[in-house]
DNA sequence: GATGAATGAGGTTTCATTCAT
DNA sequence: TATGAATGAAACCTCATTCAT
């Protein structure tokens, strides 16, 4: 994850865009795996092969750091979603069958997770990341995941539209949703164990859809 | 939440056992309300209104005390649990109707829930502390984590050989479940809103069991 | 100036009072010798003898810790000032002859400025540590001048009823004679010179009292 | 006071005379108006609308700087005060009324000092800058007050001469003027108010020619 | 048992100065 | 000649921990 300049070279220079892009994913990578607290400056620096003081020529604090992290990673949440289908164009789903739906909904849940959980640096730092930290730090923590209940929510809403499922609190059910997922990749990276994104979805979606009342059951609920 | 000695006593002395309760009673406020990083000793101690000095007679490490606290959680979440009445015993279930099912379940979810959220302290505890802290406390964490999920692993599984439910991975539905259900407390304790345990339960119980497909989506699949 | 512990001690307690003072009595030191900006705290802390810690649990700032010595320093002039005689109580000034006058406001001058240029370590701080500074640095050095000047406008107002000596802009003169002593005293001190406030006062109060007209052409003023 | 390149351009040449010259014009203003520790390189390099590096062509240090704006004020008071009439080319001065003479210092006076204060940067510079930076600065500002001392002295020692005045101390009475200018000055810049240099030095002639003694004091000192 | 003064490692941050471009 | 990216020494300050009282 760390850029190291070429052995040998006692200065690397490199445009400030570049720089600080560097520094960037060095941050991410660090404050992944260390944590902000832990993580300090100087390793920081070290990852990405410079100076202390480098690093505060594009950053005014160790916070802003963390900022801007989260900030490019709320960038790149917002592009995904920007460019998705919507679901409403989707003709004909009102007739599919469940299962057709199930692995649709995967899918696309699929794509969105992807976008944020794009490396699993920015993947930890979004889930375990110490809130409570002043600054701006907790408003774009809860713009990352506004971004994305947001688009979840609009989801469930253009499928009750089409009468694909039936929920009173959508914006519950979002959430509900993406706790559940939440937890077993944080269960996942805690065993470190490699996060199998793609089955936690389909499982958590076929769950979620379904629900887990056994057919027995629910033909004892029609019947009444 | 501090325990302040009388006004006007210099000193006051407190047998060990009840110091060491008293000095745990504050750290677990503390370090709720700010996080293990940013609480201080001091913080603590002049919460629990005594000296610096003090509180390293009882303990050895700000680590120490925060394994205290969360050894004490773990302790009262596995009385909780012990004192349960098995769910296999429960018998008639096989033919109950959906909603009494999930009113059932709701109801013993939320008991357990409670003695791990008896209180906001605990509960922001369990929740957001940063994991990664070296020594134990990851394995009290990991260890309060399997009692419940070992409870809610246990429910599952005698509701299927009831016939009640049907899933394939109890495992995973049940971090699901947990998951949804800390993602819901935690989104309304950072919005500083009350934290209406009844209402989460029961709507997430519902969404577990029943799912979201409407009824017409589901005729589809039972006529294919 | 510096007051070392003991040696072979590892540590020194103090009560916190006495502690306190010790520093701000090395901090006087420092500061006078390199300046508010050059003194470092680890310069003052070992001049105290003391780890660079025990100074903050005194100070909450190298800026505090200047704050500090200069209200000692304005509280010891206010003392001086407040116990001195009134001017006005004299009978008898307005027949005295003007060297006794003379004498009598040097000695009365010198008793004050003892009180600000009691250490030459005092006299170098209020002289020329640098102002500027933010906080309440500049505002302590105006009381301490206002206190000083404030006597001096007040003596000059007795006199002048008394009719011992005449001047419109009692404000005006005082400030004009403190500056010129302060510039005595800050070339003495600039070239190590001892200062000798005895003659620098006598010699100073003897010009701004009598002028340096000649008797000669005074005369001629009084003619026309 | 900053000296900026045109607009939009991105870089401008000057000839390294050119380039120096204006770099202490901005030096100037930023050490005047901050005090020299606290101003930065950046800030002047960014008052002068070039780079932090080119400074660097034409001074070797921080201090080198501060020393060339110094020189350059010592230059411009030699210069001043080198194209002064002597004042033992004046006639007549001996019978002249004390109110002429007095009128006749003031005006000496404040051209001298209109040499140095010939804008308020180098008159905050020359009043406050901290002494005690190693190098040549204490050099150059004793340099700089031992010129104007001295003219004072020669002034003072040719009106001695013609008669006009008396004293055994002529060093030290022209210290004593200078500081008590001095002192007015910076009060003055102190208090934000602007400098009413004709005001303070009549004045301050005045009380320094004439004495504050009242007519009728002195009249009992010549009856004895 | 209780205290709070003392400590110093360790962290963040600043800024004069260098140097490749 | 001009630039601004890079540097790292050095400063300030925090705080968990120790220990004499």
């Amino acid at each position: 994850m760390s850029v190291l300049p070429e052995r040998g070279t006692k200065r690397s220079y490199l445009p400030a865009e570049e720089r600080r892009a560097q520094i960037l994913a060095c941050a991410r990578a660090v404050f992944a795996r260390r944590g902000f607290h832990v993580a300090s400056i100087a390793e920081i620096c070290s990852a990405a092969g410079i100076g202390r003081g480098t690093l505060y020529q594009h950053f005014t604090n160790k916070r802003d750091v963390l900022e801007a992290v989260l900030e490019e990673l709320f960038e790149r949440v917002r592009g995904v979603l920007a460019s998705r289908q919507s679901v409403a164009e989707l003709d004909g789903a009102a007739d599919a069958p469940p299962a057709l739906i199930c692995a649709f909904c995967a899918t696309r849940l699929r794509r969105m997770l992807d976008a944020i959980f794009h490396d699993e640096a920015s993947l930890r730092l979004v889930l375990r990341e110490a809130r409570g930290l002043d600054g701006g730090i907790d408003a774009i923590l809860a713009r990352i995941d506004g971004l994305v209940l947001g688009a979840m929510v609009t989801d469930l809403e253009s499928a009750r539209r089409l009468g694909v499922v039936e929920t009173a609190e959508p914006e519950l059910a979002a959430r509900f949703l993406l706790g559940g997922v939440e937890k077993l990749v944080l269960d996942a990276l805690h065993a470190d164990a490699p996060v199998d994104l793609e089955r936690i979805v389909s499982v958590v979606t076929d769950i979620q859809l379904t629900g887990l009342l056994s057919e027995r059951t629910r033909a004892i609920g029609r019947r009444s």
